[in-house]
DNA sequence: GTGGTCTAGACCACT
DNA sequence: GTGGTCTAGACCACG
């Protein structure tokens, strides 16, 4: 029978890449999305560089208090979605703007046309949309304010 | 033994919404939401205009090809999402503008935001990366070219 | 063919009851619903008697700009609910508290439960769900400070 | 020809949270709202807490005697209410105290002012309304008085 | 096994 | 006619 998953996250020790993930234990997205989530924007944003390793599975699954499972998920999809890669090794590292070779991928902008979609029908100006976009590009990119050439 | 229904959709009389939806059997996303989106666009991009009655179940079911619980639940979702509402218990109507009225919504800015990280970190540059949405949103916009003041 | 509904609505002069009730046309809630809220909301608090008539449905259909169908559905739920009834010049007029004679009503139990159960299936404590509900309380009770013994 | 299922829910054997959800088949009330709202109910009482399964679609659709799509629907509606989330693909598990962690929700506010409202047209006294309310939220919290810390 | 989806046919209430 | 609901049987992808 399965044990019952503990509803307490530990008390993570804030070092590594651990701090720059959040989890929202209460959000309706599931956590390994939003472990993906959290690591595909530090790639973007540039707190991670290609060749990184990311943490072990265990160590992020103790900061974050997420079953080692669920970290492993997460990892397996940014795999799948080419963002990293496993090394010789066994760790996962960091893959960086090889990822699927920078081509727009039909399902990005698939993605992409929908939400813009959703936009107009929301009743959203175009002009606004943009600029809303802009809002957010910019938020997104500067979540690793620690200066490093 | 009752025929089986042509997977292939009836040339429909090009009359009200139904010529401006296209739905893909063969594709991965579930047709209601392939439904869903498309109508979400065809308000986008103006084509469908609020007040508009969207046309009857058992209607786009049969110009479509598609069974009518499948149109139903795509525009159970549509009424979730606040595009169109039941007109006096006997219609569905296109709500417009109306959804939310222009606030971004949460969730759709999330989504928008892992779209952008999701971009950068695929390594393509900002200034392209709001090109291409730019791209992309001129696209979305302008299936109604007919001019009607 | 269907008359395309206008959405404009009418600039409504401000008289009568009629400014008591507001109308979301951007609102999922019905509008009829929205009116039976308001009125229903009106005699809860006071603002309307019993034996007040209640604007003839032209009157109120103009006053807010919606259909004279609607004001008609509206006020036929009122009549439904025991809370209206028509006098013999056509009349709707306010029933007070005679409604259905105070007793809860199994629907209004019903209703009632449900809403507590999801306030506690939420996490809402019971103490400050009390809280809640007399907060709630106290301002539906209110909106006629126009003294009146 | 296949035998017409018996509309009487099978003498379910006495597991799981089958048995704390009864079904009226003769009620107005749609069966799979009638399924939402008793599993909604056992959250807020107790009897299901977050982080347990629930049954399978399969499973609760033999035990009380209706369809797996009936089934299915009602806690496709639990998950949109953020009732309910669905465990790494395999199952529906109860979400808890996280929906919305207590934030009162404007739906839910509306809906209690609607009915408080209602409390008051009907000529209920204000602090006799406050009474009922009390009784009937005493009588939805305890179905599980098995001790357990 | 699980949930997710699609099709099918039926009956209801409302207008 | 309309949408709303329920039942039924089937296939899929995922473990």
């Amino acid at each position: 029978m399965p044990l019952p998953r503990s509803p307490l996250r530990k008390a993570a020790s804030p070092r590594a890449v651990g701090p720059i993930l959040q989890v929202d234990f209460r959000s309706p997205r599931p956590i390994y999305l939003q472990l993906r989530d959290g690591i595909v924007a530090a790639i973007g944003s540039g707190a991670l560089r290609a060749g990184t390793p990311l943490p072990s599975l265990r160590r992020l699954s103790e900061e974050l208090g997420v079953n080692l499972h669920t970290v492993h998920r997460a990892y397996d999809v940014l795999r799948q979605n080419g963002f990293v890669g496993v090394d010789r090794s066994q760790r996962f590292v960091v893959r960086g703007a090889s990822a699927s070779e920078a081509d727009p991928s039909k399902e990005w902008e698939d993605a992409q046309r929908r939400l813009l979609s959703e936009g107009l029908a929301r009743g959203v100006d175009r002009t606004e949309l943009v600029r809303r976009i802009g809002v957010l590009l910019k938020a997104v990119g500067n979540p690793a304010p620690h200066r490093r050439p």
